[in-house]
RNA sequence: GGGCCUGUAGCUCAGUUGGUCAGAGCGCACGCCUGAUAAGCGUGAGGUCACUAGUUCAACUCUAGUCAGGCCCA
């Protein structure tokens, strides 16, 4: 006879396969619909806050691999404090000024051949970085990302831009911001700066010079050991930097040589004097002493070549390299980005004769007014009156033009204004407040305080259109910077109400108006003031999301209690949002600082399209679903670099399809469940291991959910489902749920430990894949979900730690395990030979100790081995022998067994036969 | 060149303060089951812990260096 309808088969309406791609979207649409985010928040109110502030994505382009990691991680941290029971709010945000948008802008509009005005070309930015704004909220949306998604921050908005007008005010009387002199790339033809984006390399003809260099104040020469009269050789490419020279560069550590050639000595280093002489076509011989190391050479003087009152310094430098001139390489701090910094290690002037045509200046003396390519042929002209010229010749190579005249690039020195790291002590208090965050992983707090320590002053001021303009002046008569901190007020109201827009379409006048003043230089007196139309640095705007968002108005408050971003971000976001909380005297902004590594693909290398190594999260979601990306991404240790393969996708794949399998099966079995009264006492047997290794597993996840090592809590819960679940609990139990009398203490107890542990299962996912963990609530009963209508409005339990006494009985579990093990080999051989199939068709005789004689451990030991019959013996060492089990099978619950055919029905065993005698009285089923 | 980081089975990861720590899951191979079935179960084969030299009675675990790779600077 077929028993199959006797028997309590799982069932459910938890499919098989997931179909996320289809489901994922309505199950977004019902959360949006009922508003499951505000739902949140609303149950949440009043308790312990915990805010992780988001680091502001670049308004541009499509989510990529990295982005989507960095969303999701910060996911994973939201939603698992949610639901450990903190009020966690996320407020995403976007950056939205800068380069790339204007850059894009730019482009477009050089290929229409029109030439758009500032506000019209700010106009089209703020048009590009909305439409991108949308394009990535409704990305990260759909990677299921909690979030106020209706009211991000955006750095282009008035409130944010007022912000950021404020935070410089306060800078500004707070005496951080100065005026200087700084080199950037220049072109003469267009007259305006350009940024590192704009610039296309290109063939290029200079010339090329060796300049001979006499000793100033030749007795401190001699202290040193250098004979009078040697000369030190510079190369150059660009004569007309010449008149800025203000000191020669050597390497402190490559040695120098001098090399006698007629009358005269020169200096070079070693490893360049072949070239040298080949390409000067002088002869001479290299004298083998003495040599000297750069460093031997450092604070020593120079004639200057050109300009008689001048002189040059001799100074270190590790950028000084020994593939091409001397050697000894010319410096003008005022016409190169390597000089400028290392100028600014000896304090030397940033010397910049030229005008914004590339014409000299009065600076310049006999060069004023002239072009400085003209003036190119002048200086040369002079070196060789002057016998400084050793050689002149031209060379062909790559050199920076214009990415819109596509005219030679210069490197000059411009007004622009910064912020003093050492004024007021800013960088020391900005390294304790380093000292006072918690980082993670722990280097991180190594990385940020060495690159803090060596960061230049910060570069506030950008020539460029797409941003928060600086709201200063500069003095049309005596050239000083105004800033006015009264002015500067009035503009935080005036850019409140109608954006930074606004500065630029008024006159100072206007601007001083404002503040019911006229405009006056502090300095001179004059009334002649100019707008700065230069713009902030756009990392000054995401610096102060601290500052701006960290408020009540988006429900937030200051500090955050974590930051989460890539690692390059430690001289990005996170550098610069310390420096402006701490000079704006908040203190510190955050309390943990998480890095996570970059995404490459499977070499290590960058993915970039060129390459055509590009993983697109987007294509996974259209093709897998977003619980595949998250789970591929919960598995991986993220504070390492990331190599991203589409293989590894396959093993989520293969995890995220185990897990969903044992939550069927699971979902299945709970369908007989009457009334859910779980009591951890009651357990018997294997119930029992099963409860107190679900418990370790739960406040083991918990734990690392705090520790925010999400690969950790993966790890567990898939092994859990693999092993306990999968192979050992739900397969020893299958028996019991499926044949056992429903209403004995056996059926009722396991049943409400499976519901208990898959309900906590399913909170255990809910925060690495929210979709699916969702649709498996929606499938439990409601005696179960105690009103939580979503598994993310659901509370993690208290779990107590083990007692002594707990562990103990885990561990007293062990060498029935054991035993275990060696019966499934020893069935296993069995099987090989022919001489069984299933387990059921076998029988056991152990010999065990004397204590595991009578159960394994409470549990019946045919159970517990999924065997039809056990037989123990007590022995002295551990024996296993398997048999052909004995009797007919039980048409019901398939064991082998020797009542079979002595009872009535005939076919079943004496358990099921009572149990279907019950099912006849009862009616039931 | 500098600061910081990474390198354990094909893949993703475990391996507290040096001594049964060379492990897990997946994948792979082979087999079983057919009442979780485009499922489920079992068994097995895979690594000289990037390399070299030290310290030590003992090193994947400490030290130094090398190689490969990454980020940020220069």
């Amino acid at each position: 006879m077929n028993y199959k309808e006797t028997i309590r088969l799982p069932r459910t309406g938890f499919s098989m396969k997931g179909n996320l791609v289809r489901k994922e979207p309505e199950i977004l649409e019902k959360w949006e619909k009922e508003d499951l985010y505000g739902k949140i928040r609303e149950a949440r109110g009043g308790a312990p806050r915990f805010i992780l502030h988001d680091g502001p994505p670049y308004a541009n382009g499509h989510v990529h691999i990295g982005t989507a990691l960095n969303k999701i991680l910060k996911d994973f941290i939201v939603k698992s404090h949610t639901m450990m029971g903190f009020d966690s709010p996320f407020v995403p945000g976007w950056d939205c000024h800068g380069m790339p948008i204007e850059h894009r802008v730019m482009s477009d509009q050089k290929e229409t051949g029109k030439r758009l005005g500032r506000k019209e070309i700010r106009a089209r930015c703020r048009e590009y970085a909305a439409r991108f704004v949308n394009v990535q909220r409704k990305e990260f949306r759909r990677l299921g990302v909690f979030g106020e998604w209706d009211r991000p921050y955006l750095t282009m908005n008035n409130d944010y831009e007022s912000g950021i007008v404020d935070a410089f005010g306060k800078l500004v009387a707070g005496g951080y911001v100065y005026q200087g002199l700084r080199p950037i790339h220049w072109c003469m033809k267009c007259g305006t700066a350009l940024a590192e984006a704009e610039v296309e390399y290109a063939d290029h003809t200079s010339p090329s010079i060796y300049v001979a260099f006499r000793q100033h104040e030749p007795g401190d020469w001699k202290d040193r050991g250098i004979p009078e009269g040697v000369e030190v050789v510079i190369w150059t490419t660009t004569p007309w930097t010449l008149p800025a020279n203000v000191a020669v560069a050597l390497h402190p550590q490559e040695k120098y040589v001098l090399v006698a050639s007629g009358d005269r000595t020169f200096m070079v280093a070693e490893k360049r004097v072949s070239a040298f002489m080949e390409e000067t076509g002088l002869e001479g011989d290299v004298q083998g002493s003495p040599i000297f190391s750069g460093a031997d050479l450092e604070g020593l003087f120079l004639e200057h070549p050109l300009l008689r009152d001048k002189t040059s310094m001799m100074i270190v430098a590790e950028h000084v390299t020994m593939d091409d001139g001397t050697g000894c390489v010319h410096t003008a701090p005022g016409h190169g980005a390597e000089d400028f910094v290392v100028g600014g290690v000896y304090g030397l002037p940033v010397f910049s004769p030229v005008d914004e045509e590339g014409r000299f200046t009065a600076e310049a003396g006999d060069y004023a007014g002239l072009h400085v390519f003209e003036a190119n042929k002048a200086i040369v002209a002079d070196l060789k009156k002057s016998g400084g010229l050793l050689n002149s010749s031209g060379i062909v190579h790559s050199y920076p033009h214009c990415w819109r005249c596509k005219s030679p690039l210069i490197f000059r020195a411009t007004r622009q204004f910064f912020l003093g790291l050492s004024r007021k002590n800013l960088k020391a208090r900005v390294l304790n407040m380093v000292d006072d965050i918690k980082w993670h992983p722990g280097w991180g707090y190594e990385r940020m305080k060495n690159m803090m320590a060596v960061r230049p002053d910060w570069c506030l001021s950008r020539q460029r259109a797409w941003g928060v303009a600086l709201p200063v002046f500069t003095c049309g008569e005596c050239g000083e910077p105004v800033m006015d901190v009264r002015v500067i007020s009035s503009v935080v109201e005036l850019v409140r109400e109608n954006g930074s827009d606004a500065w630029f379409e008024k006159t100072p006048e206007e601007l001083f108006a404002l503040t019911g003043r006229k405009p006056e230089c502090p300095s001179c007196g004059s009334g002649n003031l100019d707008r700065v139309d230069d713009i902030l640095d756009v990392w000054f705007d995401s610096s102060l999301s601290h500052y701006n968002v960290l408020r009540d108005e988006y429900g937030l408050e200051r500090p955050a209690s974590v930051y989460l971003e890539a690692t390059d971000q430690h001289r990005g976001w996170f550098g610069v949002s310390l420096i402006t909380s701490e000079a704006l005297d908040l203190g510190k902004p955050v309390e943990h600082v998480i890095t996570h590594g970059l995404v490459q693909d499977m070499n290590g290398r960058k993915m970039s399209k060129s390459l055509g190594n590009v993983i697109s999260p987007l294509e996974i979601i259209d093709r897998q679903g977003a619980d595949i990306l998250r789970l591929w991404f919960a598995g991986v240790d993220y504070t390492a670099d990331f190599r991203a393969d589409l293989s590894q996708l396959d093993d989520a794949r293969e995890a995220y399809r185990k897990l969903r399998n044992t939550l069927r099966f699971m979902l299945g079995n709970i369908t007989y469940l009457e009334d859910f009264n779980f009591d951890p006492a009651s357990l018997k047997g294997f119930d029992r291991y099963a409860y107190l290794r679900f418990r370790k597993l739960m406040s083991f996840c918990l734990e690392e959910y705090r520790a925010f090592q999400f690969h950790r809590v993966y790890r567990e819960i898939r092994n859990f489902a693999v092993i306990d679940l999968s192979g050992q609990f739900l397969d020893i139990r299958k028996d019991r749920l499926y044949c056992g009398d429903a209403d004995s203490p056996e059926v009722l107890s396991t049943r409400n430990l499976m519901t208990w542990m898959l309900k906590n299962f399913i909170m255990l996912l809910a925060p690495l894949i929210p979709f699916t963990a969702e649709e498996a609530w929606a499938e439990l009963p409601e005696v179960i979900k105690e009103g939580c209508e979503s598994v993310h409005l659901a509370l993690y339990p208290r779990i107590k730690d083990f007692t002594e006494a707990e562990s103990a009985e885990l561990r007293s579990w062990e060498p029935y395990m054991e035993v275990r093990r060696i019966v499934m080999k020893e069935l296993e051989a069995k099987r090989a030979s022919g001489e069984i199939g299933g387990g059921l068709d076998a029988s056991v005789a152990l010999e065990v100790p004397e204590d595991m004689v009578p159960s394994a451990n409470g549990e019946d030991w045919a159970d517990f081995l999924i065997v039809s019959g056990v037989e123990t013996v007590a022995g002295e060492d551990l024996s296993v022998t398997v048999v052909k089990a004995r009797g007919s099978k039980c048409e019901r619950c398939w064991k082998i067994l020797p009542e079979v055919g002595r009872l009535e029905p005939a076919d079943v065993c004496s358990r099921c036969a009572g149990v279907l005698r019950k099912m006849s009285e009862g009616g039931d089923e």
